[in-house]
DNA sequence: CAAAACAAACCGACCATCTGGTATGTTTAG
DNA sequence: CTAAACATACCAGATGGTCGGTTTGTTTTG
């Protein structure tokens, strides 16, 4: 990522760098690309150094996941602002936020979160984060009819995990719209 | 799975004990446990003998992966059956069918598929099985509603494989029920 | 204020283990 | 007897991780 070499020993740097390198790499290659040795050298670190600051890989993979799930709730709170309705409205920013981590530039949102369904702790972090974030909007977002709109985003995106490179984004926003227009007070 | 040991050379059922060791050990401890001896071991046979079935790995978890998608298809077109109504038809029975993965007990359908978005030929080859379902059934389950209704299930699916092991399954049906009722002519 | 003492950041070599894969032998079926 | 269905032995490479040491920064002390 950014160019930790020559830098005098500025460890949060390098620890950003870290994380950085291991999150693009994941999103390029798939996880079982991560490896040590590669996400070390994409951020100029020796194996070693890269040790010093996660203890192990588990460690650096789950810091990885953290840092996105950091990354999604900065973007919902983003989309919440912008929000005059009430009723369904971190619904709709949970939609928006999909749909952006999909097509725009900024998706590290990728292959991590698949793979990492295999890890117990990770599963737990999204299933926590997911509940916590339910249980504060518990007033505006409870509706069935919100949760099945959040699901077909949950859908959505997952599909566009799929699509192989082919630009099948066909209709795709005005699906983001009527997914929307699903969280309208009926 | 089913002992193949002191059984006198029948490669079929090795084959298929081969497949279904692979899927499960997926789905147990996720792909990356799913290595040749380990499948091997599982199937009580030698890695060599493996690998006279199968060339290499690759062609391993894709002939697993084929599999779950032909039980999958199996499975809609039972569900087919059972349903009296042209509109939605395929929908909804892609929408039991999933429902069905996750609650029932033959839930081979849990790792593998994730993991296995990283692989662009099973990208491809989920893809290709998509969009040649939906161009049959198009007459029937091209409404956008329908699609909506799909990716909710999607949703639902992928949800069902982040809740730990805990019974959350609260109000699942319902759900279902509602994504089926969407299906309905307006 | 300088120098010693300590701790954090990082490197480089090393290692045990595992992995996929090959090459070659042995058994069984048709 | 021939070919398929297996087993056995082996290997080259990669991977996660440890360990001792070196460099850099900070704190303490005289």
């Amino acid at each position: 990522m950014t160019e930790a070499h020559e830098r005098k020993k500025q460890p949060e740097i390098v620890r950003r760098a870290l994380l950085d390198c291991a999150a693009q790499i994941s999103q390029e290659q798939g996880l079982p690309a991560v490896t040590l040795q590669a996400v070390a050298d994409a951020a100029h670190v020796t194996k070693g150094g890269l040790l010093h600051h996660f203890p192990n890989k588990q460690a650096l993979v789950q810091a990885v996941f953290h840092d996105l799930l950091e990354q999604l709730d900065a973007q919902i709170d983003a989309l919440l602002e912008d929000d005059r309705d009430a009723y369904g409205r971190f619904t709709r920013a949970y939609i928006r936020a999909f749909a952006n981590a999909e097509s725009q530039g900024a998706s590290n949102w990728n292959a991590l979160p698949l793979s990492s369904l295999t890890d117990p702790e990770m599963k737990a972090m999204w299933s926590d984060w997911y509940a916590s974030r339910l249980a504060r909007h518990a007033e505006t977002d409870a509706g069935p009819e919100l949760g099945i709109a959040r699901y077909a985003a949950d859908g959505l995106w997952l599909a566009g995990l799929l699509e192989y490179s082919g630009v099948e984004a066909t209709g795709q926003d005005a699906l983001i719209e009527q997914l929307i227009s699903m969280t309208r007070k009926t």
